[in-house]
RNA sequence: GCUCAUAUAGCUCAGUCGGUAGAGCACUUCCUUGGUAAGGAAGAGGUCACCGGUUCAAGUCCGGUUAUGAGCUCCA
């Protein structure tokens, strides 16, 4: 006798072991019929799963999100057998379930090329027409390194080599053709929905080091029916017209040039749009209790020995050489020179905590491959800021900058933010006590605070952990752009010291590195994808344009665009020999939050026509009562 | 840096089998003076990214370089 207790409470008795399939054909056929796979105790199985003892059980279909992701995880070993098939001599390697689909890495001589996608879906939907049994077989270890060695799969070979002493080496076998995984699957290739696309090929690591084999990759989506793939692609099609680079251009707020890779140029509209955010962050800054500071770009070779970055960063150093041989190198960060500006005079603590910000150019050698529009850029404006207190300071600090952060956030609509924690790296300076200090700055900080965060072992800085900001472009990707890290190292290096009470002047402060946009560059490519080009009044390039309706206005709107300056508002003027409508259209596309429109019965009664970005009609207004309205819009951000 | 792809007018793109380049929008001029999302006509505009090769002939085929894109790696 054996019990299986269901995710309703009820619970139902039999008298041999079943399997999972047997729980749900007891239950109904339609259920047994559209099972996918089962929860067994909490644990993902195949429906072929043996119960043998009382149990908790719940029975998957395709409409809980885990059999989602064997759909994709599915999707990926029929792509595999796929390409097997068609491509033989292809070695395959692994094939997740990933957010929003699957891959698969081969390795094989010859690329694949796109037209080869559309063959291997073919014969995807092909294997699936032939609803081969999935079935699960566990494998002896040397046995199974034989048979996969013996038909030349040598990554298998290894991921075998790789699987836990005590694991099962199990094998999913789906007509002739099987792969090593650790499954579950669903019961046959016949239940994947026939929702999939292969979307893109790339170059991918085998293990995901540069060091090893590069393997080719197919990327591909699955849902659970044609609705849910038609909403996805749909989905992507809408965030592609958000893409930044392509709202630079419409928008015209900036351009690249060949010339320049990674450096952007940037047009009066996008610089205007940049000076708002800086005076913005002044601003903010100035209210938190910082001081502003400018260091120099280009610093002798001498310097970055000091510092550190010339042995660790210097492939990523843009550098010059001087008539007299001396060799500069231009900042790649901002903290070498503000360090240096700290050891200028002798500080007390009671100059601590020093919080000093620099709206700091930096350059970075990037590797050609990562460039990436706004947002992975090889020049780019940290709005950066050291902070230099005492060791007891230091978690206050931290708190501060991250109610800082997210405070300036919500002001541009990001409500939640991804925080990740990353903490001491294997190869690492300092010792151990020095970066449980450190760490637990951070994390205490966000504790107190009583934020969620995402922990990333290892992945610290060699001097220090990080917190970092993360924001999401319109296409899933996500960007880091607030950064906070503590660091003892530079001022250890840099040798600088506070005299404490007692007239010690020996004394080490703690320096904190943030960033809060992080970079200008990369916040501003975000805020376009985000705001889709329609930005907030505070931040529109141009807030207002006047149009007439016939030339005879030309003078009086003239008039009007200087009035409206004088109260602080940006206006162009439309003095184009175009119908009114047209011109409504054109600045309308280009997200001109106000539509000022000027004929004979405006400028008899010294008035304009309010037309908002959105369509809306705020009928005719007196000039100033337009200006009083502009103002008070923009509110307390300006 | 790696894999694959792409590069034609300011922009978006077409250009078949190799035979000296085309559209729409934008631009300029003219007509039109029109009241809330495209008025009309004419004109100008290209060393087909760059370098080399094959060929009687290259935008087109081949090789290289650069840039860009997707992903990988990296991201102090």
């Amino acid at each position: 006798m054996l019990q299986v207790t269901l995710p309703d409470g009820s619970s139902r008795s039999f008298d041999n072991a079943i399997t999972v399939h047997d729980v749900a054909a007891d239950i109904g056929p339609g259920l047994a019929n559209a099972a996918l796979a089962g929860k067994v105790n909490g644990e993902l199985v195949d429906t072929s799963f043996l119960i043998e003892s009382d149990a908790d059980v719940a029975i998957l279909t395709s409409k809980s999100d885990e059999a989602l992701e064997l759909i994709r995880h599915d999707a990926a070993h029929v792509m595999a057998q796929a390409v097997q098939e068609l491509y033989p001599g292809t070695q395959v390697t692994i094939g997740p379930a990933i957010e929003d689909g699957f891959y698969y890495d081969f390795a094989r001589e010859e690329p694949f090329s796109p037209t080869d996608l559309e063959k291997i879906e073919d014969r995807m939907r092909e294997i699936v027409g032939r609803d081969l049994p999935i079935e699960r077989e566990v494998w002896d270890r040397e046995e199974a390194k034989r048979v996969f060695g013996d038909i030349g799969e040598a990554y298998k070979v290894e991921i075998i080599d790789d699987i836990p002493e005590g694991e099962d080496v199990s094998v999913y076998r789906q007509g002739e053709w099987f792969d090593v995984c650790r499954g579950p699957h669903l019961p046959s290739t016949g239940k994947l929905p026939k929702a999939f696309k292969l979307t893109k090929l790339a170059g991918a690591y085998w293990r995901g080091d540069s060091q090893n084999d590069t393997l080719q990759r197919i990327y591909g989506t699955a849902w659970r029916d044609k609705k849910e793939l038609k909403a996805y692609l749909h989905r992507l099609e809408e965030a592609e017209k958000r893409d930044h680079r392509k709202l630079g251009r419409k928008l015209d707020l900036f351009h690249f040039a060949e010339e320049a890779p990674g450096s952007v140029f940037w047009h009066p509209k996008g610089w205007t749009l940049f000076r708002q955010l800086i005076d913005y962050m002044r601003k903010r800054q100035e209210a938190a209790g910082y001081v502003e500071v400018n260091t120099p770009d280009v610093m002798d070779r001498s310097l970055w020995e000091t510092s550190g970055h010339w042995f660790n960063y210097r492939e990523n150093m843009f550098s010059t050489q001087t008539e007299d041989e001396r060799i500069f190198a231009l900042k790649p960060m901002n903290c070498p020179g503000s360090v240096s500006m700290f050891a200028q005079g002798l500080k007390s603590y009671r100059d601590l905590p020093l919080r000093m910000a620099e709206f700091g150019k930096v350059h970075r050698y990037e590797p050609s491959g990562a460039l990436l529009g706004l947002m992975r850029v090889r020049h780019f404006t940290q709005d950066d800021a050291h902070i230099y207190c005492t060791e007891d300071q230091m978690e206050q600090e931290c708190i501060d900058v991250v109610a800082l952060v997210l405070d300036i956030y919500k002001d541009f609509g990001f409500d939640d933010v991804v925080i990740k924690l990353s903490t001491r790296p294997e190869k690492r300076i300092g010792s151990d006590e020095v970066w449980d200090k450190l760490e637990g700055a951070l994390s205490n900080a966000l504790e107190v605070m009583g934020l969620d965060y995402v922990l990333y072992p290892g992945e610290g800085a060699f001097y220090g952990p990080k917190l970092e900001f993360v924001l999401r472009d319109a296409i899933g990707r996500d960007w880091q752009c607030g950064t906070l890290q503590v660091d003892m190292n530079l001022p250890e290096r840099f040798d600088i010291t506070y005299v404490d009470e007692s007239g010690a002047r020996d004394r080490r402060p703690v320096m904190l590195h943030r960033a809060l946009f992080g970079s200008l560059e990369r916040f501003i490519g975000i805020l376009i994808e985000h705001y889709e080009g329609k930005f907030p009044l505070w931040l529109s390039p141009v807030q207002a344009v006047l149009m007439t309706i016939t030339d005879k206005q030309d003078d009086y709107v003239k008039d009007v665009a200087q009035r409206l300056r004088a109260g602080g508002i940006r206006v162009d003027s439309d003095l184009r020999n175009e119908k009114v409508g047209f011109k409504i259209r054109e600045h309308t596309l280009q997200a001109v939050p106000y539509l000022l429109v000027v004929g004979d019965r405006e400028m008899a009664n010294g008035e304009v026509a309010v037309r908002t970005q959105s369509g809306e009609d705020l009928g005719t207004m007196p000039v100033d009562a337009f200006i009083a309205h502009v103002q008070n819009d923009v509110g307390e951000l300006k």
